[in-house]
DNA sequence: GTGCATTTGTTGAGATATCGCACAAAGCTG
DNA sequence: CAGCTTTGTGCGATATCTCAACAAATGCAC
């Protein structure tokens, strides 16, 4: 903390809050401290702290969040106008297809759902608006790593492992880079059961009025009722008309 | 912030993050400062330090929050298991009515969206998991703050304005308080267009196995199609009959 | 239980960083 | 260019951090 203008304090309470995770919603003091690297007296203060504000309680040995951390991410969502903007369009479009579409963001090497209108369930994982997913194993995150330069790509394909999530995961940071390159050039990713067996997904870039893409949008079907070729031929028209009607809205 | 073992600095910089709202997604220093009442040196840091740790861009200008501020509410959203559970549950209920219907917990003075399952869209604002509304005037809001001990309603209540939001909303705490011990001993609310013009809604408190209220769920309809009978007649079955599956599940 | 080793929560003091104030610099506006 | 608003920057006063010590709690072997 020896650049100017950084308050350390404000710092380390974010990581220790960040430390709170779904595997560890109860901590003590001597565990957020282990979890963050902070002095144990420091966690205990920024503890304290965020109990005091309310962020936090405490029932003398365990500290868990309170929903009111959720206003600070509130506030982004809420600043983000796309959800209130693709909410409907992906309604009609989900309703259309009969199958589930989400609207997702890159942050790092995640990505991070804004909205979705889902329908049957063919993940065993619940997706909502904040849920996480890696990007480079995902339709709409190899879409969105696609529209980086791709020397940032590469950056953030080589800082995470690329942990694979099934047998079909493609784990090797040069195939994906060049399955990136694919996509620049269709316009369009497509992915088979790399992130759940049973699930194929396609995605497609969300862009704005300048053409610069600002998210990604994609449509999940089960793998045992269409074929690669189906999400193409039926699928791609229906999200690249999407793409259009919010191409003419976004700014 | 004279007490022992409160951070100054962690409460300013979360004061701060706090001032970014929908209607001011984009905030220069002197605009945090105001809204805050942070010293403007000081909001300079705070978010100076939000961008060196990415968690806001900055262009020389404007701030901006990042998804990333989004790690610190989904470690709490993902905590709760309440989403999960319900989340089938709701789409189930949704689908077997054909109408929208949501599960949210209470937070100080306000209701927080955990999860949703939409139909048609009754009302004006899109409601997501994180949304807010405020707890004296919606259906679930009322469930929960009947569930408090009566001092703790009236504090709530108290403490508010309780802002009409539309002619129908009640604004006499007392009214409020009474409604309350009514649906004590009924064990639903029911609220006609206090919230939205056009908007019905009945819920019902989510309790666990222990017969503690964790949560309120709730379903919405559009006045014009739906008497109040039909809610209590029709509706509140399917919400009760939940509301023991839930119950069985709920630790 | 008892004794011992380890972990955890709390407290204190010096070193260090932040806060808030006042003032300088830089944009805007007419 | 004057007048106003906003942003950036030293500086003393003040609060926090680090590190250590210590007491209480916990775990464990027997």
């Amino acid at each position: 903390m020896l650049e100017r203008d950084i308050m350390g304090g404000l710092a380390k309470g974010l990581m220790a809050i960040e430390t709170f995770t779904a595997e560890r919603p109860r901590q003590s003091i001597a565990e957020v401290s282990a979890a963050s690297g902070l002095d144990r007296a420091t966690a205990r203060r920024c503890l304290l702290t965020l109990a005091h504000l309310g962020y936090a309680d405490y029932d003398g040995k365990y500290f868990t969040l309170t929903p009111r951390i959720l206003r600070l991410g509130t506030a982004c969502l809420a600043t983000m106008p796309l959800p209130q903007v693709v909410q409907p369009l992906l309604d009609q479009l989900s309703d259309e297809l009969g199958e589930s579409s989400s609207v997702s963001i890159l942050d790092g090497a995640d990505i991070v759902y804004v909205a979705r209108a889902a329908q049957r369930k063919v993940m065993s994982i619940a997706l909502m608006p904040g849920s996480r997913l890696p990007a480079f194993c995902t339709s709409m995150g190899r879409v969105m790593l696609a529209a980086l330069p791709e020397e940032r790509a590469r950056d953030v394909l080589a800082a995470a492992p690329l942990a694979p999530r099934t047998s079909f995961t493609r784990t090797d940071p040069e195939a994906v880079l060049a399955e990136l390159s694919r996509i620049r050039a269709d316009g369009y990713a497509l992915i088979d059961q790399e992130v759940e067996l049973g699930l194929r997904s396609i995605a497609v870039p969300v862009l704005n009025a300048r053409g610069a893409t600002v998210a990604a949008m994609n449509i999940g079907v089960s793998a045992t009722q269409q074929s690669v070729a189906d999400l193409v031929d039926l699928y791609l028209p229906a999200l690249r008309r999407v793409q259009g009607e919010l191409r003419a809205v976004l700014r």
